[in-house]
RNA sequence: GGGUCUGUAGCUCAGUUGGUUAGAGCGCUACAUUGACAUUGUAGAGGUCUCCAGUUCGAGUCUGGACAGACCCACCA
């Protein structure tokens, strides 16, 4: 037998292990032998941006989304781990932006849009690779046959074809409408990549014809068409409905004053001017009163040429000039200074949204389909959450996905950025598509160009979450996979996936495209389970970020302290939808506990060289109270463990093991076996132990797997335990943990009175109310681990009386108020259940086991109290 | 403005359908240490479970309210 070192290097192992894992094939379901109807069981990996490495929140979802997997795999599920990333449009197109700029000094307009995107490539590239290697070092049982990336040629197959689909059914359009338009972008955004700030501003009260309004952009004014008012209010009911000429800076302009719920009556003076062009509240109550639109702020944020002298101003530039003008011109009643107010800016940049009415592709949610049986996606993405065919880990978020999916609007799915899918639309005129420009002439929506001359592909990209909405089918080879309204392939094998496994944060954003997007193309679920984890943060609670340099890099870690602590650490101590705060010191400690289940499998080899891991062991086998109380023990957590992980309590199941592993194995059941030496039940307990910490420390668990059958199988195909209810012995338990506590209370005694460890205590025992406990005692000769003499034990009538021989090292005055302590807290525990038990509502309505548990409490404390009593008098 | 979550030991958090004297890790204190493990062991101190009211035989757990913190949604001109 070879030496084992003492300390567990996972940096030594841990990439062999992987390509061991990876060269074996296991990873792909299909090389798994498995009965033909073994159940699928897939997970899809969410696609990690290729704008930077992997984070913490990835090594979190990687962590919890590998363990069930490897679960799952154990437990003979035909389990599928599909790796992928996600090209991120918008945000890739801005990192590379800002590398640009500061290398060279050049924007993506100087270099061009061929140009430029060849930079994007180059620069994902090398991030893409960093990702899928860093996905490897965190243990995660990919199928790497399988890789996707949203911006593929399948899944740009995938996405074209989706396209042309919807529009076939009328569910994209072609609209024009206010959008969020970030003009340093120079594009849309949809409403949820727009970030409020809080800023404080001036509210410009201005003399408005017969009113006096409040604004806080009375630039604006130049596109102003009506006032509303509050319906029913009494300053205004006479003036709603008529039209009336509002002097200004460029001269009088007509407005038309309407009624409006929209408007806060409470607000400034009640009456608001109306903006349609510029505003979302504007232009909801143009439309409803069907006001006319005037657009004045193009796609640059400047003022447009229909605004005289203010043409061509940012809209900041214009503000200060117009107020000046107004100023003059005594348009201006009063200036409120420090008005608080959300300012609305671009999520990616942090420019400033401008508002404006823009052509753009829509996905209409509301529309009815056929294919949905009648109902719109909406409609359909909402009955599968409330009918609970899709279930949310916690609960409480699927009232949060219903309530965000209730008040959905229309999607805004083209975007004006360069990086990114492309339309299949072609225009006959190129300079058609501008945002300024009020006519299109011809549009042709098709796969390829059509014949002609003139015809250009239009130059938006679609919303990085159309192709990522796809992903739980576009990843198993939709639509190849799915002709005449029939799932073939991976897509028949593996779709609806099981579960869904990400951040909160993107409930919205992501998990409810997806459920559309699937409902829509294949008319069913995309995952059957979501189960959302919280943001890890860091040791003091803010969210980790690169700006403030409180990022912990998990590849670091994984060098540190090893790939297995950093899971552990991820998993253990956390509630599914809560953050989680993290430490390096917290890896650490789960890194103390790689290396005890290290020194468990090397005490085992050392103590028999013939040391073996056992699958099945009998009654027979177990020759001790020990044995039958670690085998019970061991039986219970495999069921323990076995449910947790089902009901995705991956903490407490974690939890579990490792107090299993170190408290009860470790502390107790291998020091006992010193003096035993049962191979035989440190084989079975070890083999079991291996196989329940597998999925949540992959690495060391194979490595002792390895050593231990020298190469000739994979632990991580092995059987997940079943428990046998057999060796389950409650008797057994009872009995050991009276040991415990025995030897506990000595250890106790000892500590208490400083006694010299190297000095042997004397123990008598005058009554026994069991006489085999005591001799049990003996037999497994505890005192190895609180070195007692146990000769002095007599057993004698019922009672057991633990009596130690320290009387000449007690320091008596202070034995005696420990044990007046103990006293009185038992004789308040005795009145405290005798008066429960007298009550006679509670006999009437508790349950008989909680009766019956109480019955036998006041009994044992009385018991108990007797034995603190007597041990008070003989101090005396 | 609407909503969600959180508040348990010095710190970080568990606590499954209400039912043992409310738990763990870290930290702290004391002691130990050559043979699986100093990445260790043993023991100890430390809690009016934020507060108030209610339901109940019984509340950390359920209900209502208050206070504090975090977040989400809507955005108010």
């Amino acid at each position: 037998m070879q030496e084992i070192p003492k300390t567990y290097e996972p940096q030594k192992y841990e990439d062999k292990i992987y390509s061991l894992w990876e060269k074996s094939g296991k990873f792909n379901p299909d090389n798994l032998k498995l009965p033909k109807n073994a159940k699928p069981y897939t997970i899809i990996l969410p696609p990690p941006n290729i704008t930077d490495k992997l984070h913490l929140g990835h090594a979190s979802i990687i962590a919890i989304e590998d363990l069930l997997i490897r679960f799952h795999r154990m437990k003979g599920f035909r389990a599928l781990y599909l790796p992928g990333t996600d090209h991120a449009s918008i945000a890739t197109q801005n990192v590379v932006e800002k590398k640009l700029l500061k290398d060279q000094g050049l924007t993506r307009h100087d270099l061009g849009r061929e140009k430029f995107l060849e930079e994007v490539w180059k620069f994902l590239r090398v991030t893409q690779a960093t990702i899928l290697k860093q996905a490897r070092k965190m243990g995660g049982s990919f199928d790497w046959s399988r890789e996707a990336f949203t911006l593929d040629a399948q899944r740009k197959k995938a996405v074209t074809k989706m396209f042309l689909d919807m529009h076939a059914e009328g569910l994209v359009y072609r609209g024009k409408r206010i959008v969020n338009w970030c003009p340093r972008c120079k594009s849309t955004l949809a409403d949820d990549e727009v970030e409020y700030n809080e800023e404080i501003g001036k509210l410009y009260w201005i003399r408005y014809g017969p009113f006096v309004l409040a604004t806080s952009r009375p630039e604006t004014k130049l596109g102003d068409t009506a006032v509303a008012v509050y319906p029913g209010d009494k300053r205004y009911a006479k003036m709603v409905g008529k039209k009336y000429m509002i002097p200004g800076v460029l001269g009088e302009f007509e407005i038309t004053v309407v009624a409006d719920k929209a408007v806060d009556p409470k607000f400034g003076s009640g009456a608001i001017k109306v903006t349609p062009a510029h505003d979302f509240t504007d232009y909801a109550i143009s439309q409803k009163h069907n006001i006319a639109l005037k657009q004045i702020i193009d796609e640059d944020g400047k003022m447009m040429s229909n605004c005289g002298k203010y043409a061509g101003m940012t809209t900041l530039e214009a503000r200060k000039a117009i107020v000046a003008d107004m100023e003059k011109m005594g348009f201006i009643d009063h200036v409120e200074d420090g008005y608080k107010h959300n300012l609305a800016t671009c999520y990616r940049c942090g420019a400033t949204i401008e508002p404006i009415p823009s052509e753009q592709w829509f996905l209409a949610v509301d529309k009815k389909l056929k294919r949905l049986g009648g109902k719109s996606l909406k409609e359909k993405a909402l009955e599968v959450a409330k009918n609970g065919k899709i279930k949310f880990y916690p609960f409480r978020f699927t009232k949060r996905y219903i309530d965000w999916m209730t008040n959905l609007h229309d999607w805004c799915i083209s975007r004006q950025i360069w990086f990114g899918h492309e339309f299949p639309v072609w225009y006959r005129d190129s300079n058609q598509k501008s945002v300024s420009s009020e006519q299109q002439k011809e549009i042709y929506v098709g796969e390829k160009a059509p014949k002609g001359k003139g015809w250009v592909r239009d130059p938006d990209t679609f919303d990085t979450w159309f192709s990522s909405g796809m992903w739980s089918f576009s990843t198993l080879g939709w639509p190849d996979n799915y002709k005449n309204n029939k799932k073939t392939g991976d897509l028949a094998k593996f779709h609806p996936t099981q579960v869904l496994e990400t951040g909160y944060e993107i409930l919205t954003l992501w998990v409810s495209r997806m459920i559309m997007m699937s409902l829509f193309a294949l008319g069913e679920i995309p995952f059957e389970n979501v189960y959302l984890h919280g943001m890890v943060l860091d040791q003091f609670g803010k969210k980790m970020s690169k700006s403030k340099g409180n990022g912990i890099d998990p590849m670091d870690m994984i060098e540190k302290f090893g790939t297995d602590a950093v899971r552990l650490s991820l998993l253990i101590g956390s509630a599914p939808g809560n953050d989680m705060r993290l430490s390096e010191e917290k890896i650490a400690s789960y890194r103390n506990f790689v290396t005890k289940l290290w020194n468990i499998y090397r005490y085992c080899v050392h103590a028999d060289g013939k040391f073996l891991l056992i699958e099945k062991i009998s009654q027979k086998d177990l020759k001790s109270l020990s044995d039958r109380w670690i085998v019970s023990e061991l039986n219970r957590l495999i069921e323990a463990v076995t449910d947790n992980l089902n009901e995705y309590k991956f903490s407490l199941a974690g939890e579990m093991l490792e107090k299993f592993i170190w408290n009860d194995f470790a502390s107790w059941y291998l020091e006992i076996n010193k003096l035993e030496n049962n191979s035989k039940v440190l084989g079975y307990v070890l083999d079991k132990i291996l196989k329940l910490s597998h999925p949540f420390a992959p690495f060391i668990t194979e490595k002792i797997w390895q050593d231990m059958y020298e190469g000739k199988c994979i632990l991580m195909v092995e059987k997940w335990p079943v428990a046998d209810k057999k060796l389950i012995d409650k008797k057994a338990q009872m009995e050991f943990d009276s040991l415990r506590q025995v030897v506990s209370k000595i250890r106790n005694t000892r500590a208490s009175y400083h006694i010299d460890p190297g000095k042997t205590i004397q123990v008598f025992a005058k009554k026994a109310e069991n006489k085999e406990v005591l001799e049990k005692l003996a037999r497994i000769k505890i005192d190895i681990v609180s070195k007692i003499d146990t000769n002095g034990i007599v057993v004698a009538g019922k009672k057991i009386k633990l009596t130690l021989a320290i009387s000449d090292l007690v320091d008596i005055e202070k034995e005696k108020a420990r044990l007046g302590k103990e006293i009185a807290n038992l004789e308040g525990l005795i009145v405290k259940t005798g008066a429960l038990l007298g009550n006679k509502n509670f006999v009437k309505s508790a349950p008989k086991e909680i009766i019956l548990v109480n019955q036998a409490k006041l009994k044992e404390y009385g018991d108990k109290l007797k034995i603190q009593q007597e041990l008070f008098e003989n101090l005396r």
